[in-house]
DNA sequence: CTCCGCCTGGTTACGCCATG
DNA sequence: CATGGCGTAACCAGGCGGAG
């Protein structure tokens, strides 16, 4: 027995069933304008019988939005851009916007093809952590098509209309080295994934807004050594591509070759991971002889032993502000690019302690 | 081939009508 | 005469079909 199916019903079946016109019919829906009680009652049952939908589509063509933002990001099965895009859809959600989700993995063409396709969407708006801070073609070019941008974690200097939301890496950075140094350590090393234009000096006061959060993180180490008037070496800097296996190989090294160093400072969580393995494997006991401290929390921190320090960023309350920022320049036609720095936090566990042979004095 | 008008469905400016 | 309630018609973007 299968009828035909049915077409969707329209607001004009919903507007005949109740014996109103199709106006009437979606004031008494949509709730604006003056609609008596008894009118719209009558309008809601037709509209319950027939199961109506309003139809998105056609409501877009006519109001010019979709209440709809897209979000780009490298990589969804990272810690940091997972809780952060939580923290996006909850923002979303509650200002009444549905959010598309596009992953680049870290692949700039990947990245041009889903900006392109989320304007051929016509949302509203994008939050978007860039892969590159100069290939921005794509995203400059949204500016003209009405859609707003803003640029989560990453800068993009040239997408001049762009909101900006973001940690103060350098600040944040600059905390976990400082701890290490009230803690009394004086050799430090580093692990980092940044890629300094070649010649890169420390010393170059660089501009931190625009810069990548890991050369930014760098900077904060250098600052911090800086302030306490201790010497930055090149070779306590190891650097490390983005994986668990870089970053051990790359901590093996760096104690192997320094064995003054007292502690490491890994700029990311993923690198924290490698380190913490390769300190395990070198059996050298931490914090006793070697402190380590790590960027960003998750949960594996308060699992290992020793519990490991870190300083960790509000990611949730990252992706909420930088939906805020999106959905505020939406909203006025005037497109005030409001940026917004968050504060990282120190949280003190167990795998930082006073360097050796300072315990007794 | 190009051009033009029609079509979709929800929103809204505008104006008419009835009521107080 | 003011105001609430409601209808009419224009409008949006873009695909399609018919006319030229």
């Amino acid at each position: 027995m299968s009828r035909p199916p049915l077409p969707p019903a329209t607001i004009i079946d919903v507007a005949a069933k109740a014996g109103v016109s199709k106006s009437t019919a979606a004031r008494a829906l949509a709730r604006y304008g003056s609609v008596s009680a008894k009118t719209r009652e009558a309008v809601q049952k037709a509209a319950d019988e027939l199961g109506y939908q309003p139809n998105a589509l056609a409501r877009s063509m006519i109001t010019g939005r979709t209440k709809t933002i897209g979000v780009v990001i490298p990589d969804v099965g990272n810690h940091f851009f997972a809780v952060a895009m939580r923290g996006i859809s909850t923002a979303a959600r509650e200002a009444g916007y549905e959010v598309l989700l596009s992953s680049t993995e870290g692949d700039l063409a990947l990245e041009r093809r889903a900006v392109e396709l989320l304007a051929g969407k016509r949302v509203d708006g994008i939050v978007v952590a860039p892969v590159s801070t100069e290939d921005t073609d794509h995203l400059e070019r949204l500016e003209g098509q009405g859609i707003a941008v803003t640029l989560l974690d990453r800068p993009a200097p040239k997408v001049k209309a762009a909101s900006f939301v973001s940690v103060d890496h350098v600040e944040a950075s600059t905390l976990a080295v400082n701890h290490l140094i009230d803690l009394g350590h004086r050799e430090i090393g580093i692990v980092t994934e940044a890629l300094m234009p070649a010649g890169w000096k420390p010393d170059a006061r660089q501009e931190s807004k625009k810069l990548r959060p890991s050369a930014a993180r760098l900077v904060g180490y250098v600052n911090a050594l800086r302030g306490a008037g201790l010497r930055y070496r090149h070779e306590y800097v190891a650097w490390s591509a983005y994986a668990k296996a870089s970053a051990y190989e790359a901590t093996r090294r760096l104690v192997r070759d320094n064995p003054g160093l007292t502690a490491v400072y890994c700029t990311d969580s993923e690198l924290s991971a490698g380190a913490f393995a390769a300190l395990q494997d070198l059996k050298i006991s931490c914090p006793k002889d070697m402190s380590l401290i790590g960027f960003d929390d998750q949960d594996w921190a308060t699992l290992v032993r020793p519990r490991l320090t870190v300083v960790d960023q509000p990611s949730y309350q990252l992706g909420m502000a930088a939906t805020e920022e999106l959905l505020s320049t939406i909203g006025s036609a005037q497109d005030r690019r409001g940026d917004r720095t968050l504060s990282g936090r120190l949280i003190v566990r167990d795998s930082t302690a006073r360097p050796p042979n300072t315990s007794d004095r």
